[in-house]
DNA sequence: CGTTAAATTGAAGATCGTCAACCAAGGTGG
DNA sequence: CCACCTTGGTTGACGATCTTCAATTTAACG
């Protein structure tokens, strides 16, 4: 289901972004155009590739176009943190556009369609689109509140909650760029889950199970299926608010 | 020792803020003028006021010249997770100015003076100083990469790594400005150490002793001490280069 | 069909939280 | 000036949550 909608729509590859973008204001035609225009190439990864290793000088920011994408840190005895999950239509690394190369790495958690645009054209679009490159800008400050949000998931929820904030938020991420309704593709390990709520895979398992058995939602094969919405957020404690879906600056 | 420090710069109130700037690119004199001059005017706050609540319409930013301030959440029990400390220099809001309203407060953890800019004035920066103005945009990704970091503290880091973490940033970060060199005031309650390194006060007060019975630091009266830097580094895993200090962009 | 990675489950243990008591400091009002 | 009160700090005992370790099952794939 997920597959036909993107099939349907793969010929644009800004398709999923201008979804987001005009769920906060306006794009005309134009702008979309020079976005489309900005773009030099299209690449195919494949599932466990590092986009964007930490420190490596960054001459291109990349646009999810299909796939999922994380960023994550590692620590000296292995451990990871996933810091944020990008799903289609996210710009990834406007970050690296001025800070000319990260602090963490960008890696495709599955196999991933990137569109790579260069920082100058980047550069002309602040100089000849201010509107929309303020459009841009604000997506890496929606980012910010995402990781504040993470934030406090890390720092003051349950496993369980985690677990379930975590899949309240893909949902309603992917429902943005028309991904999700109650039902999405999710082909991530549970390994991939821990590392995203700061759990060990062994835990993230049982608290699967106990949202399964409540319920409330499953995840199986790669596929995730919310049979309670309302019931998930309440557990998760989950608010739309932090990600900015209905602000309309101009 | 931090308020003989303060008195002798406390007349320009961007002292701090240059200080930290120049650490990453040239700031002209020009540049420096025309930041002083957007500063509309200063406030000095009681420990405790909230500065900026969550969902309220913003009009200004704000520039911390002295005292802690905090972004935080709360949650329905009433738990609440700092999110980012920031420290004099910091401009605490440029965040705002896009966004319109925040989905998090920020409050004074310590009594602290501020200095408001209106959002006007941001934008007569962004069209005629656009190297300052890419400079103050580019500590809004610093700040994004400090709450990476603390997505992996709050996930993978240990309790004793967690306060440790947090005493080895607030170190380098005031000593950008010149208010730490191994002893500094950080006249916060170890409740408000539990709320940004998600423990409770109970446990930070454990750790706090763990880390003075082994000779690295001492947190008392206000006052933070570092006996052993190095020490405290490795335990909390500590690397700098997240902070950005060294970036020259242009 | 065999091989490997991932998922699943149980048992045991560590870390951190909760509860409760007590202490120290600082501010307030009589 | 001092009793009182409040807030924050400190400590111990206990318990819950989550991790670790290990074994087994299931799924995916050549």
């Amino acid at each position: 289901m997920a597959a036909l909608a993107h099939s349907v729509r793969s010929e644009d590859p800004i398709a999923n972004l201008l979804l987001k973008l005009r769920r906060r204001d306006q794009v005309s035609e134009h702008e979309a155009d020079k976005l489309r225009g900005s773009i030099e190439k299209i690449n195919h990864c494949l599932g466990g590739n590092v986009l964007v290793r930490e420190g490596a000088p960054l001459s291109h920011a990349v646009l999810l176009i299909d796939g999922y994408v994380a960023r994550y840190k590692d620590l000296a005895d292995g451990q990871r943190q996933i810091t944020e999950l990008h799903v289609p239509g996210d710009f990834v690394d406007l970050h690296g556009f001025l800070l000319k190369h990260l602090e963490h790495h960008i890696g495709c958690l599955t196999p991933a369609k990137v569109a790579l645009v260069p920082h100058e054209r980047l550069i002309e679009l602040s100089e000849t689109e201010p509107h929309l490159s303020r459009l841009l800008w604000l997506s890496t400050l929606i980012d910010a509140a995402i990781q504040r949000e993470r934030i406090l998931t890390l720092g003051r929820r349950s496993a369980i909650a985690r677990v379930a904030h975590l899949i309240c938020e893909l949902q309603m991420r992917l429902d943005v760029v028309g991904l999700a309704d109650g039902k999405f593709d999710l082909p991530l390990t549970q390994i991939d889950l821990a590392d995203a709520t700061g759990l060990t895979a062994v835990h993230v398992n049982r608290m699967l199970r106990q949202l399964r058995t409540e319920g409330l939602m499953s995840f199986q094969r790669g596929v995730v299926t919310i049979h309670d919405l309302d019931g998930l957020r309440r557990i998760a404690e989950f608010d739309t608010t932090y990600l900015f879906l209905d602000a309309a600056p101009r």
